[in-house]
DNA sequence: TATGAATGAGGCTTCATTCAT
DNA sequence: TATGAATGAAGCCTCATTCAT
């Protein structure tokens, strides 16, 4: 009746968040049962619905919970002040070892749920941007100190860079055989190479040229 | 007596398959029920069990099939024996277009299901380590030809840059407000600048440099 | 916070047992269907599901339910304290009148079930083992005091000693023009004239002989 | 359209009915499919239509076959012209080796679903009858010779030694850790006492008696 | 005679959700 | 806040049966 710990609450939701978000990632969004979720998270099935609405917004407060740790994560990169290449590649370079698989699951099952759920796509476009436009700016900052290519549209070519790192994701569970750390270089010198400035002078031709 | 048509048994599994497609497409794997696909093909609930042993094996069919016409279209862009590069960028630019939703949302589909089921990450890994392999033969022609940079290891880089197909699908998903062409011609750029030899000239820079 | 009446629910559990009871008598195992249960038990398909892992389970506690129940009986006749011969020719009395069917389906159920399920066999033959080993016992005890013949193997002749009951139950089936309590008589002649000792004299043919 | 042979048509009645019959064995009456059982007779499902008029017709027809193969066992051993009791003890002799169990299924079977089908009442009863009547009349037989109690009424002590060997069937599966010979032993000794005449003189006390 | 495609009802079970306590 | 009993719709699948060939 009374809201006697709203703080408590909130922990609670969390707690419930968490253990929906581990069944997820083992068994997706429609494979996950209400119960499964309660045995995971320790409490009753009834007593879940004092804090979400129905399977429904568990999903989409998942997605927001996921997108939003995705993000955080991106910003305490950025936030060490390196160019943004680096913190591009420093993303990739950690989404690269082993446990890639785990790491990529619920983003595909985001990306496949948000075709279906408007709710789901508004969160994930929304959040998009917002990573977009922080790139954006910062490589806008970059041209400004000329240590990226003034020629590339700052939004356009954000959004591709933030693609290359759900590239990387994909990269993870379609090739387990390939060595993630060289594949992490070869992201490293693709992005280097494309968006630095000044570019890279050319390599000798290994042929030799005149 | 009469055995009935091999051929005609083949032609229904086919059909269904479609329209198990389509239903997956519209709802997700877990999300399209058996008599939904039964409507959609026209058939009985019974009926279907004459052609597939389960729904499960509906779903690693609709993989298979879904990679194999991924692989198709590829293999047809090659076929067209431009550089390798060319290639791949214009497989992403098919990809740009409003419809990309529509393109992406299967793969997705596919990668999430992969986590699960041991088939289908089977049938993932082989079609993409067939199309890498497909890939690496072609760079190292390229670098044959001095068209690739040489210090590129072949294999991982075919792997990265099938990645870039993936992540493209993922930005048509996450990013509908921008504009494709542009992302294409950004994917464009990046790739040629990164595995192009010999390295184009670095572009005077448009702010002009003393 | 409040753990819900174990007892209540063990009520429940013996409520359902007993409305599957009721309709597997009428319909048998197999012919059985989960919603009449669940409309004869007065619940919903779903509840059921609560009180029992499935159907299996249900025809097993069924079938130790029913084994129990007459392993019970037969305790309280045994309970009487009359010499073993006398249990059992009353057990067999019992058997006999117009209801024969009803009391005999159920068994014959569990029979060849116990062909099928290890479970049940296991119960089955646990259950058959432990009433042996009883009138065993009580043969013994005859033998010591002289109304059983002590040439018998006590385990073998017990078993026997039930299977006449099986028979009896087979009989109320197959020979439902035969007058129950002639067939009574006779087994119980059958019985003492076998195992009893002293063996009952020779009765004079009411041929008469010279 | 024409009855080409009805001589292979009878013949392939036979065929699918033994089919059946070792499904019904391994299955039981419900727990077999039509499709089983065509399986099994390597007929397809359309064509075992046109030898039965539905499943129920095949259970009927395999009680009934059944139910005339142990009248015919029956009849065989009594064709010897050994004494009845003799047959009888024979008849249960050969049921107490190992394969007890899967001789007594399908009687099982049979004495359940008698339960539910009229058909199957009247077959069982109709067979039991007759077998009731061969086993009075050569009991009376016996009398007549003075080899068997005058006392007992034939048709009812016909019933009951009859049913003796439906107690040896559920035997061999209640109790599988009993020995089968002394089993046998036990019931020898059991009708042999029990209805022989003269009455077999009573043996002297192994205690030795004053 | 023989096949196997086709049906649709019904079986078992799971699930999201609600409600009394 | 917390439980778990309770529901009934729906999901997957199997089945007996029919029909065109």
């Amino acid at each position: 009746m009374r809201k006697l710990d709203p703080i408590k609450h909130d922990e609670k939701r969390r707690e419930i968040l968490e253990a929906a978000g581990r069944c997820f990632q083992r068994k997706g969004f429609k494979g996950s049962s209400i119960s499964e979720i309660c045995a995971e998270a320790g409490i009753s099935p009834g007593h879940l619905y004092h804090y979400f609405g129905g399977k429904d917004a568990i999903i989409v407060a998942i997605a927001q919970s996921h997108l939003d740790a995705l993000a955080e994560r991106f910003h305490k990169t950025l936030a060490r002040e390196e160019p943004i290449v680096d913190a591009i590649v420093a993303e990739i370079n950690w989404l690269t070892p082993g446990d890639g698989v785990t790491k990529a699951t619920l983003l595909f099952e985001v990306l496949a749920e948000s075709t279906r759920s408007e709710a789901i796509a508004r969160d994930l476009q929304s959040h998009s941007r917002s990573m977009r436009e922080l790139v954006a700016k910062l490589l806008q900052k970059g041209q400004a100190r000329g240590e990226i290519d003034p020629a590339l549209d700052p939004e356009t070519t954000a959004a591709v860079l933030i693609s290359l790192m759900d590239g990387a994701r994909a990269l993870a569970l379609r090739d387990r055989e390939i060595d993630s750390h060289q594949a992490a270089a070869v992201y490293d010198l693709l992005i280097r190479r494309s968006v630095g400035w000044p570019r890279p002078a050319p390599m000798p031709s290994p042929l030799g040229d005149p």
